[in-house]
DNA sequence: CTGTTAGCGCATTCAT
DNA sequence: ATGAATGCGCTAACAG
């Protein structure tokens, strides 16, 4: 690898001048700049970012630091990221955190001994957060947080107005002429879980429903279990709810394999809407009501943000909270039942 | 943010003393160890990653180019690279390529600046590639290719066995007694795709099938052109096969569109099969006849060898060419035609 | 075992 | 408009 000596010296000039042409900072005459240029592509000179940012104390890098990226929401939020920071020329890295607090705080070290300029953050479902986060912002790092918010803490933050999108879906669910509605959830430690299942106890109470605390059934993010959780709810034909609700994609999957094994079809048997796309509905059967997020949307803006917080331009701004409106796509899944109509 | 001075003050040592406890590379006495890790837990303090890269040249940091995480593959691959690198007290960041030649040379350019200690690399569809992996190992960061390999180069590289696996695939379908069977490719120019169009070819010819160039038909990953594709070539009953193999799972997205536009059903009008999982087969349907590939291990593979390249293990070792074996699953699309039984 | 110091590659004053 | 010199924070050699 040539470093900027090499270059100016091919070139006969100085590195001060060198960096000048690289920056574009200062003024250079047409011939030093030619003479510049030919070396750094003779050379094939890439300037050493590290050398640099420990220089100027900025790596024009952000982080983004998610539970699991095979989970298909995330790397859309990713996608948002990552064409925002582009556009304002930084560099988007992405890490799992495998949902576990500790994982978080090792990645989340990681970022920090990068010197990213900044940190895009879709909190782990354990305690522990606010301690990590608090650090991270004391050492002078922004944070956004996506999707998911901490509690007992002002941050800038983006996500989907979930108390709504829930009450949307459930509200759905109840116009098709469904009345027991169940609703399966993530971990309630999770404030947006919380939130969903607001929505659902909105939609149920403004409709003159009553909120049977038996229909509200808390998961957490693993397959097996959720399978199990719901399957063991589902069981019993006497109490079976007449419509299911499920507050994330994690859970929705878990649904559909408890209807499953528990060889109950969807919507004959059972209404089901979910957060969050399943799969792709024009060719996958059953077509699934779902809730949509706004997943790109939601990298972009929380990513303008963090760019804004870096760049000073909302440095006295109090916490930016965005939330933006989930849509209803109604599909098969939540037809009336038959014996309704 | 807090330096070693700082702490070296803060615990009255010198930065030589507080760097030892740090890499545990030299003894300290048990009372100065102490004194510096309480003074580190006092600051806060994160070692500067960047300011140690400029000293030693070395990140630790693995970077991984794919052309679009939010292909379901992908982040397979990506946890799996993940795994091996935190093995081996790596960090891996992801970055996309969008599958396009100058998005690629744009972030590899990024990855060289900043001093990546490895590339694993997706090439991206276009022309150009083999300049750019050149040009990389050349300034010393070792390169791993993995699931698309890079023709006329010899490179370390990683994928599936990609003509045994669609040999296993075509053949499936011969026996369940299908004799017009076409193809949908992605572009041929990449090596793996023509690999795969191979296989094909042998499972038709060791069956005494003709190969018939009409049925070969080449696409590109641009969801609405492969369907527009596929579409067209369903469009004719006449000239209409009995079944259809996609080589990856965008073509076989695409395929399943088409089918749907043009009303067909599958397997009663024409079977399917293709690589790539496309949905959760246990809920949804159509269950696809799919030939898995090992998307994590490839992933996990390629990052052990790099790994050994950069730690220079396997200095002198020739080229490593990984070929690992893909899975069938069959399932319904690939069930003998009504009237063929 | 512990302290001192040179220098990694670059951006940035400050001279000229 | 150009060049020379300084130091970012750290590691590794070396000295003690």
């Amino acid at each position: 690898m040539s470093t900027i000596k090499e270059v100016a010296r091919l070139a006969n000039v100085s590195v001060g001048t060198v960096s000048h042409v690289i920056s574009g900072s200062v003024p250079v005459s047409d011939q030093l700049r030619r003479r510049v240029t030919e070396a750094i592509r003779a050379l094939d000179y890439h300037p050493n970012h590290i050398a640099r940012s420990l220089k100027t104390s900025r790596t024009r890098i952000l982080g983004i630091v998610v539970p699991d990226m095979t989970i298909p929401f995330f790397p859309q939020v990713i996608r948002g990221a990552e064409a925002a920071a582009r556009k304002r020329n930084y560099y988007l890295v992405a890490v799992n955190s495998d949902d576990s607090s500790n994982r978080q705080r090792e990645v989340l070290s990681l970022l920090r001994s990068q010197r990213v300029d900044g940190i895009l953050l879709v909190v782990a479902a354990g305690q522990g957060s606010i301690t990590q986060i608090t650090q991270i912002r004391q050492s002078g790092i922004p944070v956004v947080c996506l999707d998911r918010l901490p509690e007992n803490i002002s941050i800038d933050s983006v996500c989907v107005d979930d108390c709504a999108a829930a009450d949307m879906g459930v509200s759905h669910l109840i116009s098709m002429g469904h009345q027991r509605i169940a609703i399966l959830t993530g971990p309630l430690t999770l404030k947006n879980e919380q939130d969903r299942l607001q929505g659902y106890n909105n939609a149920l109470t403004r409709a003159g429903l009553a909120v049977d605390a038996t229909l509200i059934w808390e998961a957490n993010f693993h397959q097996e279990e959720i399978t199990r959780i719901c399957g063991e709810h589902l069981r019993d034909a006497q109490r079976r709810p007449a419509a299911l609700f499920s507050t994330n994609g994690v859970t929705g999957l878990g649904v559909l394999k408890a209807l499953h094994v528990c060889g109950l079809n969807t919507p004959d048997e059972i209404a089901f809407a979910t957060f969050d796309e399943l799969t792709i509905e024009e060719v996958f059967r059953p077509a699934i009501t779902t809730v949509v997020q706004p997943a790109y949307d939601i990298g972009h803006r929380a990513t303008d943000i963090l760019i804004n917080r870096i760049e000073r331009c909302m440095l006295d701004a109090s916490t930016v909270s965005i939330r933006l409106p989930a849509t209803l796509k109604i599909r098969e899944t939540s037809l009336a039942l038959a014996h309704v109509l």
